[in-house]
DNA sequence: AAATTAATATACAGAACGGTATATATTATA
DNA sequence: TATAATATATACCGTTCTGTATATTAATTT
């Protein structure tokens, strides 16, 4: 609702994934976003919440974006996820794309007992479930494994590309992709 | 040399992957390897030595180990690539098994610029290298492309089993590279 | 035994951290 | 225009951070 409320979340976003999450502080990110300690405490309890809050709209933002392409191009189960990596491998390559939320965030926060882990973890299976029904719908019969194969390829993929833009590992991604789906849906 | 730099050393291993880098202060490592700051900068110029060094020597041990698992089983290359994610499995399901330290040093550490991304980044490069000459030793035509996707396989596995403990990616990842490395064997 | 090295305890400097108190200014609503 | 909500500036609190200064004790070497 709030505009300002906006304009930290994505500055939070920007800054937590340029320097890392614990190195930002919250002087950092309201003098970026152009307001102040009060106004970012007031519409976020803590900078855990305002951390939970950066990873939950990230996802949303990138499942939102996905589910778009991935009805727009074909309504077909068979097209659907053979066309994900190339959708995805869009997504890596556009100057938009900063990295992952939750990978980062759960290799920040390794506790399994903190929040923001727990948050990351779930968001990372969540991913998982939704390529496991691309999976299933395309009528193969072990979707959860090749749902799980294809997550490593995308969190792989991630991975380098966040170690090193510009690495061309989603290209490689996919080629594998083709291979482990094509192989699935023959068996 | 010294007992303590080791003590340290190993001390600050732990704690980086049971609680990040930036959340593991000097104060906490030296309580907890039982000495004290003094020490520690006798023996590392700063807190960023440390890391490096930590890096290092992780990375060094799991190389030297990968090695003595491959060289131990079979001379031949074909069997070597092959059981490759055999032995990384067996690593990963160690007790002993708490991360891989490049990947979770890059994700704290984005800024391309940072000498600890730089050392990560670096290792990534180096053990994509290392597949890819036991890909062309086993005659592996396009040796660098399949070892990138074996990386990948690694590194997703690797960070899901990061995320949640006992995760079993380590056998679905051992099943795409399998997959892979026959296709890529016929090519 | 004397001298050098290694390790300790302790205390502190200076900065950055998350979070709050207070008081003022701006905006929107009634 | 009066009232209420929203946003501001600024200063501060207590804690934690990396790194150092100082002085003392233990171990090793000559």
């Amino acid at each position: 609702m709030s505009i300002l409320k906006d304009k930290i979340l994505e500055t939070a976003t920007d800054l937590f994934h340029t320097r890392g999450i614990n190195s930002t502080g919250v002087d950092t990110i309201v003098a970026v976003a152009g307001t102040t300690k009060m106004t970012l405490y007031k519409y976020f309890g803590s900078k855990e919440d305002l951390i939970l809050e950066v990873l939950q709209k990230s996802q949303q933002d990138f499942q939102f974006w996905l589910n778009e392409k991935l009805n727009a191009n074909s309504k077909k189960p068979n097209d659907k996820i053979q066309q994900l990596f190339d959708h995805v491998e869009e997504w890596v390559n556009s100057p938009a794309f900063i990295g992952v939320g939750f990978i980062k965030a759960s290799a920040e926060f390794p506790n399994e007992e903190n929040p923001i882990h727990q948050l990351s973890s779930q968001q990372s299976r969540e991913f998982r479930q939704f390529i496991s029904k691309l999976a299933s719908e395309a009528s193969i019969k072990d979707a959860d494994g090749l749902a799980l194969q294809l997550s490593l390829l995308f969190e792989g993929a991630v991975q380098a590309e966040q170690m090193k833009r510009g690495s061309g590992a989603i290209k490689y991604a996919k080629k594998a992709a083709k291979i482990l789906i094509d192989g699935a849906i023959k068996a």
